[in-house]
DNA sequence: ATCTATACTTCCCTGCAGGAGAGTAATGGA
DNA sequence: TCCATTACTCTCCTGCAGGGAAGTATAGAT
């Protein structure tokens, strides 16, 4: 059996890795749409830099989070898919997307009570 | 009916908000231990510095993720304890927990392969 | 000859995350 | 009288996240 706090220290880094702001939007996408080229997703996802977005799927590749599929061919083809990996984790994260639209009037009614009491 | 890309904002904020790398830790330690004083979760979390932990709960308090009682003695206590909201966080992370567990090995073998194959 | 499309990379620049360390208020105990 | 304790706050400082814009390779269309 392995260390307790190594394993824990390891789900936190993956934790923290693979939940940033982008790797979700990116996984999201993915979930949705299925098989999608590099223009495609940054179309869908307007707000993502080019640089952010090469960064992000790169390294999502790297987790084996999704698969690249180059095609040789001018002007250049590259298609992005979620793979079993990817689709777990989309799936783990189920249960924080509903909560989250659940919820998210309650965390706004909270700031507002937050925010009036911190201002007297 | 609300718009739904609006809501889709929200839910994205909301997440890229809370899913920061110190609530979720934060969120982690008072799940497991229960109601904790400012000192014990420092020790409990000691990468974090008192300047990120005061920030994180404040955060967390102002999202309505934990209640703060505040004693009015000296030296000064204060105690951290979980609302019904932040357990419901917890409960919905717990996926990503269990999946984080479950796949580590894989995702360190996907970068194994992956730092591979860049090397050449 | 020039333009376009695609999936990048590179460079430069700014702002903010976040660490280190010192300061603070108030009281009880040695 | 002086120190320890607690939960902060404040200031200074560094490094990196990330945006914007330009550059690149290649071939087919005009």
């Amino acid at each position: 059996m392995e260390n307790k706090a190594e394993i824990e220290a390891l789900v936190n880094e993956i934790i923290g890795r693979v939940a940033d702001k982008w790797t979700m939007v990116v996984l999201e996408a993915l979930e949705a749409r299925g098989t999608m080229r590099f223009t495609e997703l940054s179309q869908e996802i307007p707000e993502i830099s080019q640089k952010m977005l090469t960064k992000t799927v790169r390294q999502m590749e790297r987790d084996g989070l999704v698969s690249r599929k180059v095609y040789a061919v001018i002007p250049p083809k590259v298609e992005y898919t979620l793979t079993a990996l990817g689709h777990g984790l989309s799936e783990a994260f189920c249960g924080v997307w509903i909560w989250a639209e659940k919820n998210h009037a309650k965390i706004h009614e909270a700031r507002r009570k937050f925010d009036v009491k911190a201002a007297r």
